[in-house]
DNA sequence: TTACAACTTCAAGTCGACTTGAGGTCAAGG
DNA sequence: CCTTGACCTCAAGTCGACTTGAAGTTGTAA
Protein backbone atom coordinates (compact mmCIF):
# COMPACT_ATOMS: atom_id res chain seq x y z
CA UNK A 1 0.00 0.00 0.00
CA UNK A 2 0.90 3.61 -0.62
CA UNK A 3 1.38 5.92 1.85
CA UNK A 4 -1.88 7.81 1.61
CA UNK A 5 -3.25 4.54 2.83
CA UNK A 6 -1.46 3.57 5.51
CA UNK A 7 -1.70 7.08 6.81
CA UNK A 8 -5.62 6.59 6.55
CA UNK A 9 -5.56 3.52 8.46
CA UNK A 10 -3.24 4.10 10.91
CA UNK A 11 -4.92 7.21 11.61
CA UNK A 12 -1.08 9.16 11.49
CA UNK A 13 0.02 11.79 8.89
CA UNK A 14 1.72 11.17 5.82
CA UNK A 15 5.28 13.63 7.25
CA UNK A 16 4.55 11.52 10.19
CA UNK A 17 5.06 8.54 8.61
CA UNK A 18 8.09 9.60 6.54
CA UNK A 19 9.37 10.73 9.62
CA UNK A 20 9.41 7.47 11.52
CA UNK A 21 10.97 5.87 8.49
CA UNK A 22 13.38 8.19 8.55
CA UNK A 23 14.24 7.24 11.97
CA UNK A 24 14.51 3.73 11.38
CA UNK A 25 10.84 2.90 13.30
CA UNK A 26 9.22 1.54 10.15
CA UNK A 27 10.47 0.76 6.59
CA UNK A 28 8.90 0.87 3.23
CA UNK A 29 9.42 -2.52 1.14
CA UNK A 30 10.60 -0.40 -1.96
CA UNK A 31 8.58 2.25 -4.50
CA UNK A 32 6.07 2.44 -6.88
CA UNK A 33 8.03 5.07 -8.88
CA UNK A 34 9.07 7.35 -6.44
CA UNK A 35 5.90 6.21 -4.48
CA UNK A 36 6.92 4.21 -0.90
CA UNK A 37 4.95 0.60 -0.73
CA UNK A 38 4.51 -0.58 2.67
CA UNK A 39 3.72 -3.99 3.93
CA UNK A 40 0.82 -4.43 5.76
CA UNK A 41 2.64 -5.42 8.66
CA UNK A 42 3.71 -2.07 8.94
CA UNK A 43 0.40 -1.51 10.34
CA UNK A 44 0.99 -3.18 13.41
CA UNK A 45 4.35 -1.77 14.30
CA UNK A 46 2.37 2.08 13.35
CA UNK A 47 -0.22 0.89 15.94
CA UNK A 48 2.39 0.53 18.30
CA UNK A 49 4.49 3.68 17.49
CA UNK A 50 1.02 5.60 18.24
CA UNK A 51 0.06 3.84 21.09
CA UNK A 52 3.03 4.69 22.82
CA UNK A 53 3.19 8.06 21.56
CA UNK A 54 0.35 8.32 23.60
CA UNK A 55 1.18 7.35 26.84
CA UNK A 56 4.05 9.45 26.73
CA UNK A 57 7.34 7.09 25.35
CA UNK A 58 9.33 9.43 23.22
CA UNK A 59 10.26 7.99 19.68
CA UNK A 60 13.81 6.59 20.66
CA UNK A 61 12.16 4.85 23.50
CA UNK A 62 9.96 3.12 21.31
CA UNK A 63 12.29 2.28 18.31
CA UNK A 64 14.36 0.25 21.52
CA UNK A 65 11.48 -1.65 21.78
CA UNK A 66 10.48 -2.27 18.34
CA UNK A 67 12.15 -5.25 16.50
CA UNK A 68 11.23 -3.75 13.27
CA UNK A 69 14.70 -4.58 10.86
CA UNK A 70 13.92 -7.94 11.69
CA UNK A 71 17.47 -8.40 12.62
CA UNK A 72 18.42 -9.49 16.21
CA UNK A 73 18.47 -6.19 19.04
CA UNK A 74 16.04 -8.22 21.21
CA UNK A 75 18.07 -7.01 24.33
CA UNK A 76 15.65 -8.81 27.20
CA UNK A 77 17.72 -6.87 29.45
CA UNK A 78 16.32 -3.29 27.86
CA UNK A 79 12.88 -4.37 27.43
CA UNK A 80 12.64 -5.40 31.05
CA UNK A 81 14.58 -2.15 32.15
CA UNK A 82 11.84 0.33 30.16
CA UNK A 83 8.92 -1.78 31.59
CA UNK A 84 10.42 -0.92 34.61
CA UNK A 85 10.88 2.57 34.02
CA UNK A 86 6.99 2.24 32.65
CA UNK A 87 5.53 1.26 35.93
CA UNK A 88 7.81 3.57 37.63
CA UNK A 89 5.76 6.19 35.88
CA UNK A 90 2.30 4.90 35.97
CA UNK A 91 3.24 4.74 40.12
CA UNK A 92 3.73 8.69 39.66
CA UNK A 93 0.67 8.86 37.22
CA UNK A 94 -1.60 7.08 39.64
CA UNK A 95 -0.35 8.95 42.63
CA UNK A 96 -1.66 12.30 40.88
CA UNK A 97 -5.02 10.37 39.77
CA UNK A 98 -5.39 9.45 43.43
CA UNK A 99 -4.77 13.40 44.43
CA UNK A 100 -7.05 14.64 41.57
CA UNK A 101 -9.97 12.66 42.28
CA UNK A 102 -9.78 13.82 46.09
CA UNK A 103 -9.33 17.16 45.11
CA UNK A 104 -11.93 17.26 43.10
CA UNK A 105 -14.57 15.83 45.93
CA UNK A 106 -12.49 17.85 48.80
CA UNK A 107 -14.16 20.68 50.45
CA UNK A 108 -10.71 22.52 51.20
CA UNK A 109 -10.39 25.58 49.01
CA UNK A 110 -7.04 24.82 48.71
CA UNK A 111 -6.04 21.20 48.50
CA UNK A 112 -2.48 22.34 49.12
CA UNK A 113 -3.68 22.76 52.98
CA UNK A 114 -5.52 19.39 52.99
CA UNK A 115 -3.94 16.78 54.89
CA UNK A 116 -5.86 13.87 53.09
CA UNK A 117 -4.45 15.28 49.64
CA UNK A 118 -0.51 16.16 51.23
CA UNK A 119 -0.72 12.44 52.28
CA UNK A 120 -1.49 10.95 48.46
CA UNK A 121 0.73 13.32 47.42
CA UNK A 122 3.48 12.36 49.64
CA UNK A 123 4.18 16.31 50.26
CA UNK A 124 5.36 15.63 53.78
CA UNK A 125 8.24 13.84 52.24
CA UNK A 126 9.69 16.35 49.89
CA UNK A 127 13.26 16.07 51.37
CA UNK A 128 13.02 13.06 49.12
CA UNK A 129 13.36 14.90 45.30
CA UNK A 130 16.31 15.75 46.19
CA UNK A 131 17.59 14.60 42.86
CA UNK A 132 17.15 16.93 40.68
CA UNK A 133 15.88 16.93 36.71
CA UNK A 134 12.84 14.30 36.93
CA UNK A 135 14.61 11.97 34.19
CA UNK A 136 14.39 14.23 30.59
CA UNK A 137 11.02 12.84 29.59
CA UNK A 138 9.67 14.99 26.87
CA UNK A 139 5.94 14.57 26.62
CA UNK A 140 4.22 14.26 23.31
CA UNK A 141 3.01 17.31 21.54
CA UNK A 142 -0.17 18.13 23.85
CA UNK A 143 -2.21 18.50 21.09
CA UNK A 144 -5.41 16.49 21.78
CA UNK A 145 -5.77 15.78 25.49
CA UNK A 146 -5.36 19.57 26.39
CA UNK A 147 -9.08 21.17 25.67
CA UNK A 148 -12.36 19.77 26.18
CA UNK A 149 -11.81 16.54 27.41
CA UNK B 1 13.59 32.40 50.79
CA UNK B 2 15.54 33.65 47.77
CA UNK B 3 15.06 31.86 44.51
CA UNK B 4 18.61 30.29 44.58
CA UNK B 5 17.60 28.65 48.34
CA UNK B 6 14.26 27.40 46.30
CA UNK B 7 15.65 26.05 43.66
CA UNK B 8 18.27 24.51 45.97
CA UNK B 9 15.47 22.62 48.10
CA UNK B 10 13.27 22.23 45.19
CA UNK B 11 15.39 20.52 42.79
CA UNK B 12 13.93 22.70 40.04
CA UNK B 13 16.63 25.42 38.40
CA UNK B 14 16.31 28.80 38.94
CA UNK B 15 15.67 29.77 35.34
CA UNK B 16 12.93 26.97 35.49
CA UNK B 17 10.87 28.47 38.81
CA UNK B 18 11.36 31.99 37.15
CA UNK B 19 9.59 30.46 34.35
CA UNK B 20 7.14 28.66 36.23
CA UNK B 21 6.19 32.14 37.72
CA UNK B 22 5.91 34.04 34.47
CA UNK B 23 3.65 31.13 33.57
CA UNK B 24 1.55 31.62 37.15
CA UNK B 25 2.28 28.57 38.48
CA UNK B 26 4.20 30.25 41.81
CA UNK B 27 4.16 33.68 42.86
CA UNK B 28 6.75 35.33 44.54
CA UNK B 29 5.75 37.23 47.90
CA UNK B 30 7.85 40.20 46.56
CA UNK B 31 11.28 41.51 45.97
CA UNK B 32 14.14 41.79 48.44
CA UNK B 33 16.12 44.25 45.76
CA UNK B 34 15.52 43.29 42.68
CA UNK B 35 15.34 39.66 43.87
CA UNK B 36 12.21 37.24 43.82
CA UNK B 37 11.83 36.40 47.49
CA UNK B 38 9.56 33.23 47.99
CA UNK B 39 7.10 31.74 51.18
CA UNK B 40 7.98 28.09 51.94
CA UNK B 41 5.20 27.01 51.09
CA UNK B 42 5.93 27.57 47.33
CA UNK B 43 7.72 24.37 47.90
CA UNK B 44 5.26 22.28 47.46
CA UNK B 45 3.57 23.60 44.50
CA UNK B 46 6.90 23.23 43.02
CA UNK B 47 7.13 19.47 44.64
CA UNK B 48 3.74 19.02 42.48
CA UNK B 49 4.87 20.70 39.52
CA UNK B 50 8.39 18.47 39.47
CA UNK B 51 6.02 15.15 40.02
CA UNK B 52 3.63 16.29 37.37
CA UNK B 53 5.40 16.72 34.80
CA UNK B 54 7.76 13.49 35.58
CA UNK B 55 4.75 12.30 34.85
CA UNK B 56 4.27 13.35 31.50
CA UNK B 57 1.73 16.22 32.01
CA UNK B 58 2.08 19.97 30.79
CA UNK B 59 2.55 22.88 32.51
CA UNK B 60 -0.43 24.25 31.79
CA UNK B 61 -2.33 20.75 32.50
CA UNK B 62 -0.80 21.46 35.90
CA UNK B 63 -1.56 25.00 36.02
CA UNK B 64 -5.30 23.95 35.96
CA UNK B 65 -4.87 21.59 38.75
CA UNK B 66 -2.90 24.36 41.01
CA UNK B 67 -5.08 26.72 42.97
CA UNK B 68 -2.10 28.61 43.37
CA UNK B 69 -3.86 32.15 42.97
CA UNK B 70 -5.72 31.05 46.20
CA UNK B 71 -8.90 32.51 44.37
CA UNK B 72 -11.44 29.71 43.39
CA UNK B 73 -10.96 28.13 40.27
CA UNK B 74 -11.44 24.49 41.87
CA UNK B 75 -12.99 23.21 38.63
CA UNK B 76 -14.21 20.18 39.98
CA UNK B 77 -15.14 18.91 37.09
CA UNK B 78 -11.97 19.91 35.56
CA UNK B 79 -10.10 17.92 38.15
CA UNK B 80 -12.27 14.52 37.62
CA UNK B 81 -11.67 14.91 33.74
CA UNK B 82 -8.37 15.35 34.28
CA UNK B 83 -7.95 11.97 36.20
CA UNK B 84 -10.11 10.44 33.80
CA UNK B 85 -7.50 11.45 31.27
CA UNK B 86 -4.27 10.15 33.50
CA UNK B 87 -6.43 6.74 34.03
CA UNK B 88 -6.12 6.32 30.43
CA UNK B 89 -2.80 6.98 30.38
CA UNK B 90 -2.24 4.71 32.50
CA UNK B 91 -4.45 1.82 31.68
CA UNK B 92 -2.11 2.56 27.98
CA UNK B 93 1.11 2.50 29.52
CA UNK B 94 -0.13 -0.75 31.66
CA UNK B 95 -0.33 -2.79 28.15
CA UNK B 96 2.73 -1.65 27.03
CA UNK B 97 4.24 -2.46 30.12
CA UNK B 98 2.90 -6.02 30.10
CA UNK B 99 3.53 -6.44 26.13
CA UNK B 100 7.32 -5.35 27.21
CA UNK B 101 7.40 -7.68 30.28
CA UNK B 102 6.36 -10.73 27.91
CA UNK B 103 8.52 -9.16 24.98
CA UNK B 104 11.87 -10.22 27.37
CA UNK B 105 11.20 -13.27 28.42
CA UNK B 106 9.27 -14.35 24.86
CA UNK B 107 11.24 -16.87 22.60
CA UNK B 108 10.22 -15.68 19.14
CA UNK B 109 12.39 -13.29 17.48
CA UNK B 110 10.03 -10.50 16.52
CA UNK B 111 7.42 -10.02 19.30
CA UNK B 112 4.90 -8.84 16.45
CA UNK B 113 4.84 -12.15 15.30
CA UNK B 114 4.23 -13.70 18.59
CA UNK B 115 0.31 -14.29 19.17
CA UNK B 116 0.38 -13.85 22.74
CA UNK B 117 2.16 -10.62 22.67
CA UNK B 118 -0.45 -9.32 19.58
CA UNK B 119 -3.03 -10.01 22.43
CA UNK B 120 -1.35 -8.13 25.10
CA UNK B 121 -0.88 -4.76 23.33
CA UNK B 122 -4.30 -5.64 21.10
CA UNK B 123 -3.05 -5.29 17.61
CA UNK B 124 -5.46 -8.32 16.14
CA UNK B 125 -7.95 -6.16 15.89
CA UNK B 126 -6.64 -4.47 13.27
CA UNK B 127 -6.87 -7.37 10.70
CA UNK B 128 -10.62 -6.85 9.85
CA UNK B 129 -10.73 -3.31 8.58
CA UNK B 130 -8.75 -3.56 5.56
CA UNK B 131 -8.95 -2.69 2.07
CA UNK B 132 -12.55 -2.40 1.07
CA UNK B 133 -11.93 0.38 -1.35
CA UNK B 134 -12.56 3.07 0.24
CA UNK B 135 -14.02 6.21 -1.72
CA UNK B 136 -11.56 8.60 -2.95
CA UNK B 137 -11.10 10.69 0.01
CA UNK B 138 -8.66 13.79 0.31
CA UNK B 139 -7.28 14.56 3.40
CA UNK B 140 -4.07 16.68 3.02
CA UNK B 141 -5.32 19.24 5.71
CA UNK B 142 -4.07 19.25 9.55
CA UNK B 143 -5.87 16.19 9.28
CA UNK B 144 -8.07 16.67 12.22
CA UNK B 145 -5.09 14.83 14.38
CA UNK B 146 -5.72 11.18 15.24
CA UNK B 147 -4.71 11.34 18.58
CA UNK B 148 -4.57 7.70 18.45
CA UNK B 149 -5.28 4.72 19.66
C1' DT C 1 -2.94 12.36 -24.13
C1' DT C 2 -3.53 15.18 -20.80
C1' DA C 3 -4.96 16.81 -16.24
C1' DC C 4 -4.29 16.38 -11.66
C1' DA C 5 -4.28 14.38 -7.17
C1' DA C 6 -1.07 12.25 -4.74
C1' DC C 7 3.15 11.59 -4.12
C1' DT C 8 8.50 13.19 -3.74
C1' DT C 9 12.61 15.99 -1.39
C1' DC C 10 14.43 19.51 1.37
C1' DA C 11 14.36 23.52 4.20
C1' DA C 12 12.30 26.00 7.46
C1' DG C 13 8.77 26.75 10.92
C1' DT C 14 6.22 25.54 15.37
C1' DC C 15 5.36 24.33 20.15
C1' DG C 16 6.49 23.32 24.94
C1' DA C 17 9.77 23.68 28.40
C1' DC C 18 13.44 25.23 29.42
C1' DT C 19 18.69 26.72 29.09
C1' DT C 20 22.24 29.87 27.82
C1' DG C 21 24.39 34.20 27.19
C1' DA C 22 25.00 39.08 27.29
C1' DG C 23 24.82 42.91 29.85
C1' DG C 24 23.21 45.05 34.24
C1' DT C 25 21.99 45.71 39.52
C1' DC C 26 22.83 45.33 44.22
C1' DA C 27 23.68 43.64 49.30
C1' DA C 28 27.08 42.05 52.04
C1' DG C 29 31.67 41.02 53.46
C1' DG C 30 36.66 42.17 53.66
C1' DC D 1 35.00 51.63 49.34
C1' DC D 2 35.32 47.98 46.44
C1' DT D 3 34.76 43.48 45.00
C1' DT D 4 32.10 39.59 44.41
C1' DG D 5 28.64 36.70 43.26
C1' DA D 6 23.96 35.84 43.39
C1' DC D 7 20.53 37.78 41.47
C1' DC D 8 18.02 40.52 37.48
C1' DT D 9 15.95 41.03 32.27
C1' DC D 10 15.58 39.92 27.65
C1' DA D 11 16.75 37.57 23.49
C1' DA D 12 18.08 33.71 21.38
C1' DG D 13 19.12 28.82 21.27
C1' DT D 14 17.93 23.73 21.92
C1' DC D 15 15.44 19.44 21.54
C1' DG D 16 11.79 16.26 20.13
C1' DA D 17 8.24 15.48 17.04
C1' DC D 18 6.29 16.86 13.67
C1' DT D 19 4.01 20.27 10.11
C1' DT D 20 4.18 23.39 6.32
C1' DG D 21 5.65 25.19 2.02
C1' DA D 22 7.93 25.33 -2.27
C1' DA D 23 9.09 23.10 -6.23
C1' DG D 24 9.23 19.01 -8.81
C1' DT D 25 7.57 14.04 -10.40
C1' DT D 26 4.19 10.50 -11.77
C1' DG D 27 0.41 6.90 -11.81
C1' DT D 28 -4.05 6.88 -13.37
C1' DA D 29 -8.65 8.26 -14.65
C1' DA D 30 -11.08 10.74 -18.28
Amino acid sequence: MDIGELARQSGAAPSALRFYEEKGLIRSSGRHGLRRQYEPEVLDQVALITLGRSAGLTLDEIGQMLTVGGRAKVDRQLLADRADAIDDQIRKLTTIREGLRHAAACQAPDHLACPKFRRLMGLAVRKAIVTARPSPRRQLRPSGRGSGA
